[in-house]
DNA sequence: TCATTCATTGCAACCGGTTGCATCATAGCA
DNA sequence: TGCTATGATGCAACCGGTTGCAATGAATGA
């Protein structure tokens, strides 16, 4: 091996003829050593292509640099895969990059909570990214009290005293109504994920103070709960047209799933719009070629992980909290 | 804080009364401690929760047992999100952890190839997994001459001296092709992603070999290639219609595509699969619930990501070089 | 001109593990 | 009984950074 490329801040520190207290503090642009001194060190470390260690660094510094993005196992069959998660994944990875942390991505058990510890205590990650959807009360539990910081998406709009994201689910739920309620439907249908999901809950929200702006009341028949899975979308159209007949109009609170009810309807006899017009959420590249193209509820993904990744962020360096709402908006196409 | 808990190997030496040297020892499962020792000391560790300090351990070691995932920003517009991708991540995160490693995501912009060294050499992973789709010869070039780690997805199937796992592309495109063919169709299109793709050219192959052995050959009217997005998808099935109005079949190596594609052909009052049979790739989620549900070939994602991960383990341990393939296999649905 | 301040830089300890080598006690063997 | 092979453990150096504190020299002010 002739290759004598500086590898650590001691090789650069001979090369520039300092100590290596001058090489780190040059490196990290300290205001502690003389300017000239810094640009010398600098230009010898870019022409030798120098990295420094980053597991020393951690080290030294007690931090990591590096956020757990948390999942469960991904399982095709129950699981609907957004365009949504993967667009705010991009966007939490930029904008993490931008402040120079890194996203691991860690799959963790329901049951389990152990894992805050492992991730935590070890100094692997110095923060946690997490999912309402899947994410129970035990798991909040166990993050606050290893006073570990992390930022929730999709967390209830409530009082908590953790950072979270949210698409506006109450406003997305109203609007989506409404623009039922504007196409002269009277008998709206409202098919939620599960019920226990803060999401859902909002969304439902929504439409029930969109019926009653609009001097109706929700009728219990016209609406159900299930889990975000294609088949279950086939079965709840079912389930309500036995229920309500005179279903005329259908929001659905998953693309995926409305995409199915609309086949299932069109099974039926039914056509969408003119006998049941239909509204989704999420804006999943799909919505815009099926058949008829969807009209939806569109969240900004990329900014949903901007958000998360900057609050964070902010946490870690403040321990502010921040409960941020980005706006939902409604996508017209052809199905309402 | 009176936390007392022990939080370096050195306070689990004082409470064991043992060197700190046995202790990491007795921890990492060494033939070297005595046995009872070991038990005792690895007791306490769990009673006092302990997790050894990761950054400590990989600057000993100079491993960092993560592997960085290689993405470019997400943009909804231009790819298609696929199950296939997110069910593929979650192979490749199971994989790794059953190895104990992590997986990083990190993003690069196409034009840059010096993440390879800021990542490598800094230490903040011991290697990468690529997708061929977004992976220029210029990267794999830096990578080897870096002397790197990594496993691509979907490379071709060369000869390289670079591990690889892809589908099986080749006999994909020939059993989706070969069922068309027993579907009576003998005017059959073939709208591929973008013609410089290893994936595509394969399926291509297979779609050639195919019509050779039914004793046709290729007609070049029924070939396209593009983007792998929805609008291509809609704009290539005008094309292709023009060039040849008696297309009665149609191979698309994507589902997404395939599903835009069958929506014009809807449009234009030509029926699936009575008049144009269709068959897709991937099986997306979705693609059971499209009108009429699509017939296409589906490849195991959390195998490949398990693959992907294992492989590469391996080839850091032992820099041996693997090339899997893993089946591809026919879905018959509805639209062909 | 001398004392004092300030800007630079170096020294050395520290972060928390791993590991080669020395040490030591014990068991085995002649 | 004396000597060696052997297993268990400890010592101390090392991985590559960061940072408090001391030291140095030059510049400032009286």
């Amino acid at each position: 091996m002739n290759d004598a490329r500086a590898n650590t801040i001691v090789d650069i520190a001979h090369l520039a003829g300092v100590s290596k207290s001058t090489v780190s503090r040059a490196l990290n642009d300290s205001p502690l050593v003389g300017a000239e001194t810094k640009q010398r060190i600098r230009e010898i470390a870019r022409q030798q292509r120098f990295q420094m260690s980053d597991p020393a660094r951690r080290l030294s510094l007690g931090q990591s640099h590096v956020v757990a993005l948390v999942t469960y196992a991904y399982k095709a069959d129950d699981t609907v895969p957004d365009a949504f998660m993967l667009e705010t994944m991009s966007g939490i990875a930029s904008g993490l990059h931008a402040e120079g942390y890194d996203l691991l991505v860690i799959q963790v058990s329901p049951t389990d909570t152990d894992w805050v510890r492992r991730y935590l205590q070890s100094g692997r990650v110095d923060g946690f990214i997490l999912l309402a959807a899947s994410c129970t009360a035990s798991h909040i539990q166990t993050l606050t009290e290893a006073n570990a910081s992390f930022v929730i998406w999709g967390g209830a709009s409530g009082s908590h005293n953790y950072c979270s994201v949210s698409g506006d689910n109450f406003a997305g739920g109203k609007v989506a109504t409404e623009h039922l309620l504007r196409r002269g439907r009277s008998r709206i249908g409202f098919m939620g994920g599960p019920a226990r999901e803060p999401e859902v809950r909002e969304r439902y929200r929504g439409y029930e103070v969109a019926l009653r702006d609009a001097g109706k009341s929700v009728d219990p028949a016209l609406v159900t709960y299930g889990p975000f899975s294609l088949a279950w979308g086939t079965k709840a159209v079912v389930a309500l047209l036995e229920q309500a007949s005179d279903l005329d109009g259908l929001f659905v609170t998953s693309d995926a799933v409305a995409i199915a009810a609309m086949e299932e309807l069109r099974a039926r006899g039914l056509r969408v719009p003119d006998d049941v017009a239909v509204v989704g959420y999420d804006d999943v590249a799909l919505a815009r070629h099926s058949a008829p193209p969807l009209t939806t509820v569109r969240q900004n993904g990329p900014l949903a992980g901007r958000l998360l990744a900057e609050n964070l962020i902010q946490h870690l360096r403040t321990g502010a909290v921040t409960n941020v709402s980005i706006p939902a908006e409604l996508v017209v196409r052809e199905s309402a």
